[in-house]
DNA sequence: TAGTGGTCTAGACCACGAA
DNA sequence: TCGTGGTCTAGACCACTAA
């Protein structure tokens, strides 16, 4: 067996260099094809077998390769994802819809007590509030009310406003990681039905959004959907 | 130092007794507080360090443990959870309400092409229908159509249709670890607006859900929630 | 029977943090 | 200085799978 030879003094770690030799190996592997196994990794780093085993518990744990006793260790068949975090207009995207957004206002307000819990900061201080009626292949499907922390933004409004809100967070590093979602049945209000041209009365779904990113609070949102042309999907995984 | 003494012929591994014997441990602790070290659990069980250590990553992977370097082991404060996958009962309790469950049909079907094809099962295989009406503090919240891919569940109807479904699935090792819902606002049916008792053409939530388990789907079910007694809530995470 | 992963031992040296 | 977690070794026996 060709023995590769790791120096500990190059300063990776040696768990470290077969875990990423690993990792190169099975990106495009096959699901369900074998990985090597761990006695033959042994062999070919010169490490222990514990050392082979703790650099495969981080594939293991990141759901890349699976060990099946008596088997082998084999990469594993893609898995489901769990409660993806999307904008609307990647939403869109992922549905083969053409996104378009109708920036309604856009401008600079001093946060009410209400916004200002939301987004954790003082009543009065900056926010900047952002209202887009948004299609869907032309279609109207929303309206969108925005509140962003300015603090966390600046010069956000005079960079001119951007298509989709989620890649301009990106660019600044300011990309939700986690949001949390308050979804309810709703009846339109009068200016919701005009604006998503609906008759007065009808059924709407009301998404409510406080979204953090670096644990703190970019937005908080309020997004009124046309019950006609949209339903929300919602993938879920266990409690740890 | 009090050394326990494992037996391995009793059965379960020394690393899962370790384990559990401090996820008991730090259950109730202050968050931040201190675990025990590892060495310290090496000389009370009398195990190497490496079983210590193997059973502290399954806790330090689950969130619960935080290990720091040079200083010690810690109980994590608590996370901001990601879609969390709950069952009514579950949430209704989570929100400190009294959760209820009226059977209005508990019997023995054969699966139609929706339903089969929602299940991944065949048109006319054996499957549960159970349906409910659920209340909270006594209010009736939603009406809930389930149905239960019998052939993983042997026995089911037979052993008396239990409070918490998820419960119940949980003791035969099926609760479910990922669910897609689907959301939208809908008018009630006819039925729908009878058994929740409100105006017919009233505004309802539906949420339509696929549950897996150990990669199998083995519920799908329809909800149809009253608007004014039920807003969803959803935490979303970052696709990893 | 040979190979695999699962478990486990009894040590070792290191870098880091607190006293 | 001492205790902590991080890394690593060179073995061992087990249950299981496949040939």
């Amino acid at each position: 067996m060709n023995v590769v030879g790791l120096k500990r003094t190059e300063g990776t770690l040696k768990h470290v260099q077969v875990r990423e030799y690993v990792r190169a190996l099975i990106a495009d592997a096959e699901p369900g094809s074998s990985a090597p196994s761990e006695r033959e990794l042994v062999a070919r780093f010169g490490v222990a077998r514990m050392t082979v085993r703790q650099a495969l518990d981080v594939l293991v744990n990141e759901g890349k390769l699976e060990r099946v006793p008596g088997r082998g260790t084999f990469v594993t068949h893609p898995r489901r994802r769990v409660g993806r975090l999307s904008s609307f207009t990647e939403d869109m995207r992922l549905r083969g819809l053409l996104p378009e957004s109708q920036t309604l206002l856009a401008r600079r307000e001093q946060a009410g007590p209400g916004v200002a819990r939301a987004l954790e900061i003082s009543s009065g201080d900056s926010v900047i509030h952002w209202k887009r009626l948004r299609r869907a292949d032309q279609n109207i499907v929303c309206v969108e009310d925005a509140y962003l922390n300015e603090v966390l933004l600046p010069g956000f409004l005079q960079a001119g406003m951007p298509t989709s809100l989620y890649e301009a967070l990106g660019e600044r590093g300011l990309r939700p990681t986690w949001a949390e979602d308050s979804i309810s049945a709703e009846v339109a209000t009068e200016e919701e039905a005009g604006l998503l041209e609906v008759a007065a009365g009808a059924v709407v779904l009301h998404v409510s959004r406080r979204a953090l990113a670096q644990e703190k609070v970019v937005e908080v949102s309020r997004t009124a959907f046309r019950q006609d042309r949209f339903t929300l999907y919602v993938q879920l995984g266990d409690v740890g």
